[in-house]
DNA sequence: TTGACAACTTACTTACTAGTAAGTAAAATT
DNA sequence: AATTTTACTTACTAGTAAGTAAGTTGTCAA
């Protein structure tokens, strides 16, 4: 599953097969069909693990407890690290990306995990502004929509321009929220 | 061409074949090879005729004699139509999901292409700004690399959590560039 | 000690991939 | 009118994809 993850932010779900997995962990294709019966399950499974995963980081009081600014700063500390570990990009941008070319249930599974990260932003940001540490006009649905959908493109943009580019768009954003105009 | 782009933007470069274009098209596979060699080239053809399409655009005087404001208008107009046909995802953001499995030579297209749109943006911000229209804090570069890369994720949220996840974001930069706070 | 199960390997199938070589019919050029 | 070129088709190759069936090995419990 580590192996798959990192080649689905690698490659992309198109991009990988079982050949790759099988190979790199020393053994045969028909192993990773033992566990995983089909690419589409263990793509599933992937993104299962990501939402567990984050569930607990939110719900943990090292997170729960934090500043609303101090958890911007570590969710967009998710995603600098993402760039920093060979420019991989986000899950949920890498298969929405080439949604109509993967499997029904996979969809289904990037779908929840994206309302997931963007609850928890759109309530960071919430509380950020009533607490008067955030300031943005609008709804904190639609800001929280802009920057996710920000950081998700811009670990794509890195590829392509560096990584000067993403952490320009971070400080960007954080300027954005803190400073007024 | 016209398929190919398409496909692309549809499904990603590693999810469609030129089966999928000779049989839409009602021709033999080997048609394709005649005038595209490989796929490789085929891609760098697409995205070569959009870098064209778009210099053709902002050289054009209904274009360039445009307020900052409504150049920005149009600007999102691009990206609010694909996201209306089909919801097609933007070309850079599909290539550059799965960068690390396309060939070489497409990846220095789609970097032409995304230096192009950037750059295009970033002066129009600039001069948006000059011109006391939009108000933003920091570099018009970095607010440029932070919408754009917000439209090319926003794209891509759409077909998790729907068009209107889109607008939304639309609206956001809007009110964020032209509101005081 | 035996039996059951987990975690594989071996060996395979079917389907599809990009890409090619050789031939063909019609249109354009000389 | 003869030749060349354009735009294909037919028929193929070599490689890779996901997925499967049957057999093997090591571990552990009864």
């Amino acid at each position: 599953m580590n192996m798959a993850e990192a080649l689905l932010q690698d490659k992309g779900f198109n991009g990988f097969s079982y050949a790759h997995i099988a190979s790199e962990l020393g053994v045969k294709n028909a192993a990773i069909h033992y566990h995983f019966p089909t690419k589409e399950a263990l793509g599933i499974a992937v993104v299962k693990r990501y939402r567990d995963r984050f569930q607990l980081w939110i719900n943990n009081s090292r997170i729960k407890n934090l500043s609303p600014e101090k958890k911007l700063d570590w969710f967009f500390s998710i995603y600098t690290d993402m760039r920093a570990d060979k420019g991989k990009v986000c899950l949920v941008g890498s298969m929405e990306a080439e949604f109509n070319s993967i499997p029904d249930l996979l969809q289904i599974e990037v779908e929840s995990l994206h309302t997931e990260l963007l609850a928890w932003l759109q309530a960071t940001l919430k509380d950020g502004r009533d607490l008067g540490v955030f300031h943005f006009n609008g709804e904190p649905a639609s800001k929280a929509a802009l920057i996710l959908s920000s950081l998700q493109g811009a670990l794509q943009m890195a590829r392509a321009l560096g990584t000067s580019k993403f952490h320009a768009v971070v400080q960007q954003h954080k300027q954005d929220l803190l400073v007024l105009a």
